[in-house]
Parts: C-alpha cells; sequence; structure tokens
DNA sequence: AGCACGCCGACT
DNA sequence: GTCGGCGTGCTC
C-alpha cells in the first residue's frame, strides 16, 4: 500500500503537507526531506507516515530526495515541538523552524562535528616568544601559548581566528588535533565549600535525578545559586548524562561562560544568538551526538536535542527574555517543564525574584521549593533607605540625601550605581511659554532628547529628528528638557564628582557586542567609581567593590495598565539592589520615590520580596487574573484604523458563545499609535485552560479567512507577559 | 510568507 | 501599445 509522508515545511501555514515517499531511501519520523513546493523546493521534516492522504491523490507530488538516513529530531524532541505548536498555535513548520538551525534546514550535508583542536606546535612557541607576528595572528599565537584550545573556544576568544590558523599552520606553527593534547587542558578549579542550604537544595535535586519533577529555586543575589547549579551539573556528568542550562539573554556574558568552564573543566556548548549559523549547527549536532555534555544557552536553546538528558536548568526563571514576542510565540521556561516531563528528568528553575506563576505552581504542589537565603560573600543584607523625593531640592533630579550617600560611598572609595529606568538626556522637551512638547508623529508619544548626538528620538519607533531652536507653535526661544534620562544623570554627577570617573551603561554607550564587557573592565576593583545606568546594569558582572545602589525614580511603573507592572517593578528593585555590597563590604541601598508610602514599595522593603509577591499574588487571585487565569490576546494593526477595528469586530463576532469565556476588547493597545499603525486587541480570559484552547485553532481558523485578515497584521499571543 | 496571476493608470 | 501597481489565491 502506498503510505504518504506527512511533512511540517517552514512556512507559516496552519498545516501539514502530504507527499509521496522519496525513490530511494526510507524515510522516518524526524528525517529531514527535499520536496518540491510550489514553484521552488523546500526541506521538510517528516512528522508522520499516514496510509493515506488527506488531500486529493492527484495533487501529490512526490519527496524528492531524503536528506537523513537517521532521524535527525528525535522522537521525544519531535513530541515536543508538536505540542509546543499546538499549544503556542504556531504553524507547524515554525515550531520546526525555530528547533533547526538555518544551516540544517539547507539541503547540504551535515557539517562534520569532529572535535578539533589546536595547539602551538615547537615552532609556534618560538614566534610566540620572538613576537613576530602580528594582527590577528599573534593574537592566535599568545590564546594557544598556555593551552591547547578547542575550535569552540577559539571561536568565543577570537573571532574569525580561522583565516590565521590557516595560516599558521600552513606556516608549520600550528597543530590541529582531534583530541586535547594530553596534561594541556586546565584542571577544573576546586568547588567552594558548599554551606548548609546550598547542601541541602543539591542533595534534595540529586535525589530525584532519574525521574521528573521541577525545583523553584528560591535564592536572593549573592545567595549562592550558580555553586548549586554546578555542583548538580557535576552529578549529572558524573552519571554520563547531559545539563542544559538557559539564561536570559543579558545573563550570556562571556563572564559567565569562562566561570562555568573553569569550574568544571569540561567543554560547554554555548548556544545563543550571536553565533554564525554553520557554528550554532555544529553546537546544535555535538549535542545531538551526545559529545556535547553541557549545553549553555539563551531562549532557543530549549530545542537542543537532550539524547542522554540529566537535568534542565533555568536560571532567572522570571525573566520576560524566554517568551519570544514574535512569530512563534513560545516561552522556553514553560517548555523547559514540558521538556523535562517528557525527558523524565528534574528541572529547576532558579531565582532571586520568582514569577508570580512559578510561586503559584509551588503553592499548589506542582514544584518543590528550595530555598536559598544566606549570602556567603555578604556580611549581610544590604540596607535600605525610602527618599521622599515630595518637597525636596532636586539637583538633576536626585535628592540632597541621594547625593549625600554617593559623596560618602565614592569618598571611602567604593563605588556607586545610579539606576534610572531611561535612556537619553530627557524624556520630554517642553515650551515654557506655550506647553508644546516635541511628540513623535508616528506614535503620538513624547520624543526622548539625545543631547550628545542632538537629536530627538523615538524610543517606540526609532523616529529621529534634530531638537527646533524655538517653540514651532508660538515661536518661544527656550525649550526646557523636562525629567532626567541617563545622559542628564551622567552629565550632573561629572560635574559634582570632577574627580570619581563616571560611567554610563545603557544601550546607546554599549552598542557594540562586547562593549558593556569592556567598559565594567576598566573599573579597578579598588578604585572608587559611579556607573549610571539602565537595567543593563541590572545583573551580568560581578562587582565587588560596589556598595552603593542608588533608584532613581521608580514610581513611573507603579500607574501603568499591565497588571504585570507591579511584579515587574518588584523584582527590578530587587535586582538593582542585590548588585550592592556582594564582597566583604556591607551594602546599601537608596529608593528615591514620590510615593514612598505605596503599599508594593512599602511590602517590598520591609519584608522583601517573597511578602511582596504573596501579596500581589493573593491581588490576583481575588480578580482572578493570571496566574490564576489563562488569557489569550488577539493583537491587531494597520496603517487604517477602520481595518483593525471592523477585524476584532469580525473576530469577536466569530467567538463561539462560551459562558466561560471572559471577552475584554475589542480594545486599544496601550500604545494604540506606533510608527504610524494604529494598533487595538481583544483579550480572552477563562479560568481553565483546556476550556479556552478547546476552541482556539477553530477561531484561529476562522480568523484567518476573514476578508480583513490579509490586509493587516495581526497575532494570537497565548499566555501573553506583556499587553503592549 | 513567497510567488504567481490578473486587471487598470502613466510612460517610451 | 507596454511597465507595474498591489488585490486575490495557492502551496501536498
Amino acid at each position: 500500500m502506498p503510505a504518504v509522508l506527512r511533512i511540517a515545511l517552514p512556512v507559516p501555514l496552519p498545516t501539514l503537507f502530504d507527499y509521496l515517499p522519496p525513490a530511494m531511501g526510507e524515510a522516518g519520523v524526524g528525517s529531514r526531506v527535499l520536496v518540491p513546493f510550489g514553484r521552488g523546493k523546500r526541506v521538510g521534516v517528516v512528522v508522520a507516515i499516514e496510509p493515506a492522504a488527506a488531500v486529493e491523490g492527484s495533487r501529490l507530488k512526490q519527496v524528492t530526495r531524503l536528506l537523513d538516513d537517521e532521524p535527525l529530531l528525535d522522537a521525544e524532541l519531535m513530541q515536543t515541538l508538536a505540542w509546543a505548536a499546538d499549544y503556542w498555535l504556531g504553524a507547524p513548520g515554525e515550531a520546526y523552524g525555530n528547533a533547526l538551525p538555518l544551516a540544517l534546514r539547507e539541503a547540504k550535508p551535515l557539517p562534520l562535528i569532529g572535535d578539533e583542536y589546536w595547539s602551538l606546535a615547537a615552532a609556534g612557541h618560538h614566534a610566540h616568544e620572538a613576537g613576530n607576528r602580528r594582527g590577528g595572528s599573534k593574537a592566535l599565537l599568545a590564546l594557544l601559548a598556555t593551552a591547547a584550545l578547542s575550535a569552540q573556544e577559539l571561536t568565543e576568544r577570537l573571532p574569525g581566528w580561522r583565516e590565521a590558523a590557516r595560516r599558521l599552520a600552513a606556516a608549520g606553527l600550528l597543530e590541529r588535533s582531534e583530541r586535547p593534547p594530553a596534561d594541556q587542558r586546565p584542571p577544573p578549579s576546586p568547588a567552594p565549600q558548599l554551606n548548609e542550604e546550598q547542601q541541602q537544595a543539591v542533595a534534595t535535586v540529586g535525589a530525584s535525578l532519574g525521574s521528573f519533577q521541577p525545583f523553584l529555586l528560591d535564592g536572593v543575589t549573592g545567595s549562592g545559586k550558580t555553586e548549586v547549579y554546578l555542583a548538580l551539573i557535576e552529578q549529572v556528568l558524573a552519571q554520563g548524562k547531559q545539563a542544559l542550562l538557559l539564561v536570559p539573554e543579558i545573563g550570556l556574558a562571556p563572564q559567565t561562560v569562562r566561570r562555568l568552564r573553569q569550574r568544571l573543566g569540561v567543554l560547554i556548548e554555548v548556544l545563543h544568538s550571536n553565533l554564525s549559523e554553520g557554528d550554532r549547527a555544529r553546537a546544535w549536532l555535538r549535542a545531538r551526538a551526545g559529545t556535547a555534555r553541557v549545553i549553555l544557552g539563551t531562549r532557543s536553546a530549549i530545542f537542543t536535542p537532550l539524547p542522554q538528558a540529566g537535568l534542565i536548568i533555568v536560571d532567572e526563571e522570571h525573566d520576560g527574555s524566554y517568551k519570544q514576542q514574535d512569530g512563534f510565540r513560545y516561552h522556553a521556561r514553560d517548555l523547559a517543564v514540558v521538556r523535562a516531563r517528557a525527558l523524565g528528568v528534574p528541572v529547576l528553575l532558579g531565582s532571586g525574584t520568582p514569577s508570580l506563576e512559578s510561586l503559584a505552581n509551588a503553592e499548589a504542589g506542582r514544584y518543590r521549593t528550595l530555598h536559598l537565603r544566606a549570602r556567603p560573600g555578604a556580611v549581610r543584607p544590604p540596607q535600605v533607605q525610602i527618599i521622599d523625593m515630595r518637597a525636596q531640592r532636586l539637583e538633576h533630579g536626585m535628592s540632597p540625601a541621594l547625593l549625600a550617600a554617593v559623596a560618602e560611598t565614592v569618598a571611602r572609595g567604593e563605588q556607586a550605581l545610579v539606576f534610572r529606568n531611561r535612556r537619553g538626556y530627557a524624556p520630554v522637551l517642553l515650551c515654557h511659554a506655550c506647553g508644546w512638547h516635541a511628540d513623535c508623529p508616528r506614535c503620538e508619544r513624547p520624543l526622548t532628547l539625545h543631547a550628545g548626538r542632538r537629536q530627538l528620538i523615538c524610543h517606540h519607533c526609532d523616529y529621529r529628528q534634530r531638537p527646533p531652536q524655538a517653540c514651532p507653535t508660538c515661536g518661544a526661544g527656550d525649550l526646557k528638557p523636562q525629567g532626567q534620562g541617563t545622559e542628564r544623570l551622567e552629565e550632573a554627577l561629572v560635574t559634582l564628582f570632577p574627580q570619581v570617573p563616571v560611567l554610563r551603561v545603557d544601550r546607546e554607550t554599549t552598542r557594540r557586542r562586547d562593549a558593556f564587557e569592556q567598559l565594567l573592565e576598566t573599573l579597578a576593583d579598588d578604585q572608587p567609581a559611579i556607573l549610571v545606568g539602565t537595567q543593563m546594569l541590572a545583573k551580568g558582572h560581578d562587582l565587588p567593590n560596589l556598595t552603593l545602589v542608588a533608584i532613581v525614580g521608580v514610581d513611573e511603573g507603579l500607574h501603568c495598565i499591565d497588571f504585570r507592572a507591579g511584579e515587574r517593578l518588584a523584582q527590578l528593585v530587587v535586582q538593582v539592589a542585590g548588585r550592592a555590597g556582594r564582597a566583604r563590604k556591607p551594602g546599601r541601598v537608596v529608593l528615591q520615590t514620590h510615593q514612598p508610602a505605596h503599599p508594593l514599595l512599602r511590602s517590598l522593603l520591609a519584608q522583601g520580596y517573597a511578602a511582596a509577591a504573596r501579596e500581589l499574588l493573593a491581588e490576583r487571585r481575588l480578580i482572578q487574573l493570571p496566574p490564576y487565569s489563562h488569557q489569550v490576546l488577539l493583537r491587531a494593526e494597520s496603517v487604517r484604523r477602520e481595518d483593525v477595528d471592523a477585524f476584532l469586530a469580525s473576530a469577536r463576532a466569530a467567538l463561539p458563545q462560551d459562558d466561560s469565556l471572559q471577552i475584554a476588547g475589542p480594545m486599544p493597545a496601550p500604545m494604540p499609535l506606533r510608527a504610524g499603525r494604529h494598533r487595538a486587541q481583544l483579550l480572552l480570559e477563562a479560568q481553565s485552560r483546556r476550556s479556552l484552547h478547546g476552541m482556539l485553532r477553530s477561531w484561529q481558523t476562522a480568523l484567518a479567512a476573514l476578508p480583513l485578515a490579509r490586509k493587516l497584521r495581526w497575532s494570537l499571543d497565548v499566555d501573553p507577559i506583556d499587553l503592549y
């Protein structure tokens, strides 16, 4: 009987496609195939083998060529991908598109993944000592002078090294091998002595290795979560299993990688968005082959094959960057739990400020909670002081008390961090004479003044213009910057503390890839300095001499429409505050606010994050918001407002009659106009995930069939984390 | 999403 | 007389 192959293709269509089997070879589930599609050819993945086609037989085409004799995706990954596509309403092909590195979606032979080590030949040592090479060659010789390195390590430390390696190898200065030359690898650095809570956490998770169990590791900054991860990864490695460690985008600093590598003394496969497609494909294949034992990566690394899985860890699990915000809108943390179940391994979600979702799961008994309260490195937790900004004479937005704290800190030779959640010089440029202010013509929001670049920039759509010399409405000459951004704070602090280096860290000063690292490396550990910056400073680099964190104005977030604003604010404050006093020196946090009596701030400062989170959870329960209900958001945007309104009205009409479904909208999005497009949305809410999910696919199909659907941009977001 | 086909305005 | 605008429809 002629079977039919059901194939996922990289197109955003909600269907799979049936093909006749290839003339040569036995195509199995999980194998890639080259197929004719439309006018061209595409690479797809065999999802199922069916006895009969879902379409008329005459429309069937034959698979051109089988690309893999062995399935590239194993049964577990196929099952997880199908689940993910179904849950987040993705097109089946899109899920595979996210899982497979681009280089593996081409009809080419798989790249070779044999281990590749480079070391200096005797002549290379002489050349290094003589110093008679320059540029990339010199750097490569210097890198290899102390130890042989793998191709991955070289790529990480010296992008573009292959060119130099080719030249030097031809000259007989370098040698390539399949194995690390004996005794050349640095030994793992010894693990520090774990404290009692850390040992307890390691023992508890360690005891459930080999079966599915989610854990929430609740530990403040500096409590030693990373050492717990490392100890568990060591156990997993000792059992001959693989470990997957997910970190937020920003957490994957080269410093983190170096630390892991030094401690474990094994190769760590790193997967992140800056990797070249070839490297990404090789890393993925090494994980699949089992030669990669520890895989460290950002969101999309959750799709790495783990044939010998032992443990999945999600660090900073509350971080929003785990949710993909366009295309296939999956959540890597949630998928980690699903995968762990499928793989039969424990999953460890770590955070000092757990998401309310995870806290609710712990409360319901689905997750087991492990606490780390002690801060091994610090003498005591930072002391927090609230400064009431009202009725204070502010200097460039900073109160005398805040400036005094900065002055004391630098006078002691220590470092201070001034945190402000706004880039640029001033968020508004205002005419004092008539009240006009500079607005973005495409978003109708105030433009941010960037003084250094002499530009007004829209932070929502990147529209730019020159600041006007005079008010365009009344002609008055004195346009006043209102409010403070990091650039203005930097300017003020440079004037106020002329002897102390002031470093600004935000998107503007860290455009280039390693600029952040390099900037921070200019800071001497024992010298005073002032850092000014946005949330980029909330995590990442360790600053042992940083003892003061001054938070300037966190109020904006408190009257935001988004019901998650409070949660995010609490997480941000705690994360930023955690930067203070990590070494032997006590830390101090100064929080300057217009609302010193705000209940969230009060409970946060008086009783800490856990108490504040409990209160937020109680509120969510009371008004039945997530995690006590489930949401799906339909967003639509178009230059024509009437199209958006009409589309959402028909979308609402297309919903089934169902009392368990609450519908909010159509309503304008929090930003009703962005980059010249009108935006609105429809929010569905239900108590039961099942009743919500039951109708979603058919609704999605109905939406796609609406005449307007092709005229505007729309998307469905399951479990949205931003209602923007 | 691509990429065709298809039917109406200003150009050599 | 054509080049090209983007509306509509399809991809097994």
